[in-house]
DNA sequence: AATGAATGAGCATTCATTCAT
DNA sequence: GATGAATGAATGCTCATTCAT
């Protein structure tokens, strides 16, 4: 035995600090695939590898579990793309691109997708839920994409289009692509290919926005 | 006691066949406002007028009344759109524009635009569901609206975009619309002016698509 | 089959009235040989010969079910009490002793005597039936006990004793009977002789235990 | 870390000892405040200032700790009073008033009191217990006042009074005491003076109520 | 056709108890 | 000796579904 090496043994503490991790993870899958209301405590603990009762030494209830899973798994992206947004070198349509393809990336190729549609789904029965999301997510990205497009019209990139509407119209296929992946595609609806969808949604885009630099 | 006039009251007889509308009326709006698992048969009994037993008399389960009110809401509008689509005298971009318009009309100032909602989000637990949507709804929507942009890029209105990204970029700030109506909105997100939205993304696209004439 | 006499059906009328009063029996019962806490629904369910569902048509929860049955079972007997005590035509003594004999046919030989103990045992987790007890019943028995003794005290009858002190010397082996029944008689304690008891507890009060010296 | 002073700290070889005393007393403590059932170990744990787990070093289950506290608290107490009965000096009359002095002092004073009440309360659930303290305590408590009636019976202190009956008679108020006290005072009812109604007790106990009518 | 009382399987949550460290 | 993470059986409560009337 090693009683001692509790303290030094690395495995011991990862799984210390992991366990909260897992249960958050094997929740996502659940709720990602049955929604809130539909995923049932035991599953999520037969998932994680615990039991039920583990479950409340780290969470006060299957709801708290839920607002963790969105906090852990959207906030930490946040940043990112602040720190994108940020970006001052780059021509507007580079930095609008490359939003998008940080959008496919994370949202797209991970379960974090299932988050935004959990919202939309079950927000109505979860308030509390739903305004965290609205405000930490949702305004903070409507805000960071309204000022690329500002900083695009200021520069004289973009034509003076009704920025809040643009926002919006700029955004609306990367919602729709996750609503497609997570609700239709698993049931019959066609692949969808996010790379050509995006490619072909910047292009109108840009060139929806651009000023025709010649005409005239 | 009048027992006996119950068959020849004619708003008996009205009733008897409007029972099964009435049930369906009053569990959209349950289903719209709470989703399918939150959703009580008490409370769609009580707004219906009836009693939780009667809601068996004319359907199954609880399931079978999700999928004849999804049934039943879808039908009655796709042959409306369809024949929109149908108009040959008018200009490509019009045509989109009139589609716009009649999305707005029904879909977001009636409670039908809780439909494409609840398929979003409770689709993936009524598989069924799900597929009849995608076939009826969805695939015949992005048939009409691909056959308009074929027209207009084969007529010239319209540059040659990769038709199939180009319907869902379109399609999708309308879903957008109503997701937002339906779930953010009611819980502290901002209102949307529909109409300004869709001008905007109608300008959008309608100069994304469009050839530049003069240029070149 | 008698589909019709529903209405007129006696044995009918008879249970549709009769299950919540079943139900607060079995409950007594329950509560009675196992406390508040230790009962379960599934046991209440089962000796009123319904199932656990059927309680919540009656009542709204386990807390509430006690509640009905503290109200029922005491509220009912307190106006009798009162009656006794408004008699003006009896000597005071005669009156007390008489309010000892209802005390012991009612409390003693039913299973409401269950209640007092119940109050005693688990009102400290219910504060509200412990006030709901100590208003309704305890200050209302003390208070009539008092009104008993005043009177006898004005008429001379007694000596001028302090009577809030007295009230509870004379309720103290009533109580003291309710709790012996229930805790401990049935755990080997010797079987208490109520009639005895309360003889001589009405004579001690009336005449104390010294030998008036100089009488005789 | 000072894992080898464990030993030769007089402090904690107090500690060692004292461990399983401040548990119980924690246990009386949570004991008294809820009731058994209602007691969490958790609770009991936090209070003796140990973990859960320790608990289980010194005793079987809850209902061991239950059962030690009443066995510990109790036996204490029962020479003492033995010792007060034992006095030959004194009238009979104030030997009584000496043990509800000694009642008043140690049971409603102290955290003590609370045994009673929940012998009374939850020995219904706990047979051996109620067995335990039925003989050791209350057969024993019984015999003592008894004994003392017996003897101002044959002194010609006493009238003739049937003394089994008697004993319950007297120590009645002392047991509503408590149970006031423990139960009803802390929910609203009226703060009890102690002193005053063992006062008045005696003194109808001694004297009665009713006025000697012949006397002088 | 309509009722609504009754059902009972299902689920979130609690907590005494265990045991590896 | 002491810990505290983990357990899992137990229970109050819900609600879709049934069926006698």
């Amino acid at each position: 035995m090693k009683p001692k090496e509790k303290e030094s043994d690395p495995r011991w503490q990862r799984r210390k600090e992991a366990r909260p991790d897992e249960i958050r993870k094997a929740a996502l899958d659940c709720f990602a695939e049955s929604g809130f209301a539909a995923t049932r405590l035991d599953e999520i603990a037969r998932r994680a590898g615990v039991t039920k009762g583990t479950l409340y030494l780290y969470f006060q209830s299957k709801e708290e579990i839920f607002k963790s899973v969105v906090r852990e798994e959207v906030v930490r992206n946040i940043a990112r793309v602040e720190a994108i947004a940020a970006d001052g070198e780059h021509s507007s349509a580079e930095i609008l691109r490359e939003m998008f393809s940080f959008w496919a990336r994370i949202f797209l190729k991970t379960r974090v997708g299932a988050v935004p549609k959990l919202i939309l789904a079950e927000g109505g029965n979860f308030p509390e839920i739903s305004r965290f999301y609205l405000e930490e997510v949702i305004e903070r990205g409507f805000r960071l994409i309204g000022g690329v497009l500002r900083r695009g019209i200021e520069r004289g990139e973009f034509r003076a289009v009704n920025v809040d509407d643009a926002v919006k119209c700029i955004i609306a296929p990367a919602i729709f692509s996750i609503l497609w992946k997570h609700s239709l595609e698993p049931h019959g609806g066609a692949k969808l290919d996010i790379e050509s969808l995006f490619q072909t949604h910047f292009e109108l885009i840009i060139h929806g926005l651009a000023r025709a630099p010649e005409s005239k």
